[in-house]
DNA sequence: CGTTACGTTGAAAGGGTTCAATCCCTGTGG
DNA sequence: CCACAGGGATTGAACCCTTTCAACGTAACG
């Protein structure tokens, strides 16, 4: 039990993710502040929810170990998946303007969350001038995440949506510093679909092929990427970043 | 020229746009030291860009009149519509974290623009704390916006894309005290097929067949709602309000 | 009055969905 | 330890919505 409570309290300054996370740019007396007021509890179990639409708004998470998925419904009860949030990833700042949560987020696996209470964290960054410009920076961010899925929506079929989404996941491992050709990817192949607007039959499809093109294989959770440069191509993204916004003439 | 710059120089007290845009929720006192860091231009013309992406970010743009698009270009050089911004709306906010912008902003005919140094508003920021709660409901409101969009693009038909794209246009003006069965619309269909993940053959047919069956008429810039009740009815929306979060049993 | 860009209309083609059957894993209980 | 249930994944075949391609119409502007 010991090391459990370890496990799961321990501070920003040790925390692998500083460079990703929130206190990112922090020094370590602003960053002992920031632990201060943050709230550690016990992991989420899978399908476990962190905020549901409806709650109210009053802490963001950062994830510390896991994966959460953040949806909500159609009108007509289908779900909609907005995204997959990794560790050092920031979920529930959309709630900002309205106050209360608008979407569900849920664990997909056992998942870790330090919980920021907002209030508190407003009222440091009127302390700390560089924490207020992380939460702008946080969720201009998510702004930007959008707009590429949009990208990914209305110009890719369904190969380069696939190709991008596993690329995109094994990027996100990598900015992290963990494996990122061989990785575990507790996401259920119908959430993946229903995040690219397609059929589970579309995504299982693709996924054979490009198993036996020797491309990618992602059996139950392990996803293995063989061949790097030629998911990127299918991914059909440009050689140099993730998003191009100049004109290619 | 003396009324032509009290058209574009009248303060955020005079504006009609108070309820919708940045200044809401402040007092008069407030509103005065916003409007002196505030910038008015003569008026962007027709296709002339506001910023465009790599830009350095130093200011974010309310819209007092007219229409802008925000875009950007696939990696094969597609154009990708990301949304089109009325009077009262806010664009620019989603370069915050890079420092740059990522996309290009213009007008889609003479457009008014208020300039508001970001500097000088961080800054008014740390005195008019409702201020920074403003930037980041802004902000966020950004985001769900975005989600919406991908839930049009993940669940709905090319007819429900174009009724409900009508619908909200009219929403956005009815919201804002404009005619809203009946306005001006200075947004190519082809943008518009753009911005709905579809052709504009697909657009233009679709169009035809609201014409015919007396729903909605959109000839040259003009749109006519003809039939309100049967426009929500295709967009396939709910009755009470735009977004619907909890699951539908 | 011609040029150019936008819009319309038709016919054909295709990518992804839909539907249905089957398989496979995991967890559960006898 | 095995049987069984249930949710997820797979596979095939038919279908359909949207795209594609091509031709034509039309409005705006010099």
């Amino acid at each position: 039990m010991t090391e459990m409570k370890t496990a799961f309290n321990a501070s920003c300054l040790n925390c692998g993710l500083q460079k990703i996370c929130f206190p990112t740019g922090l020094d370590k007396d602003e960053m002992d502040r920031l632990d201060a007021i943050v709230q550690r509890k016990a992991p989420l179990q899978k399908n476990q929810a962190l905020f549901s639409a409806g709650d109210k708004f009053s802490s963001l998470y950062a994830i510390r170990a896991g994966v959460v998925k953040v949806f909500s419904f159609s009108d007509s009860g289908e779900e909609i998946i907005h995204g997959f949030y990794l560790p050092g990833d920031v979920v529930g700042i959309d709630a900002l303007s309205s106050k209360k949560h608008l979407f569900n987020a849920t664990a997909l696996d056992v998942t870790s969350i330090c919980t920021l209470p907002f209030e508190e964290l407003s009222e440091l960054s009127t302390k700390i001038p560089h924490l207020s410009s992380q939460v702008l920076s946080i969720m201009s961010k998510e702004v930007v995440e959008g707009r590429l899925h949009s990208e990914l929506l209305t110009k890719k079929n369904a190969d380069q949506r696939i190709a991008q989404f596993i690329w995109s996941m094994a990027d996100r491992y990598r900015s992290r510093g963990y494996h990122y050709l061989e990785f575990r990817l507790s996401i259920l192949h119908r959430d993946v679909a229903t995040y690219l607007g397609l059929t589970p039959e579309t995504v299982s499809r693709i996924l054979a092929k490009l198993h036996n093109d020797k491309i990618v294989t992602w059996k139950k959770k392990e996803v293995s990427i063989h061949n790097e440069a030629a998911l990127r191509g299918l991914a059909g993204l440009a050689e140099s970043d993730l998003i191009s916004c100049y004109k290619v003439v």
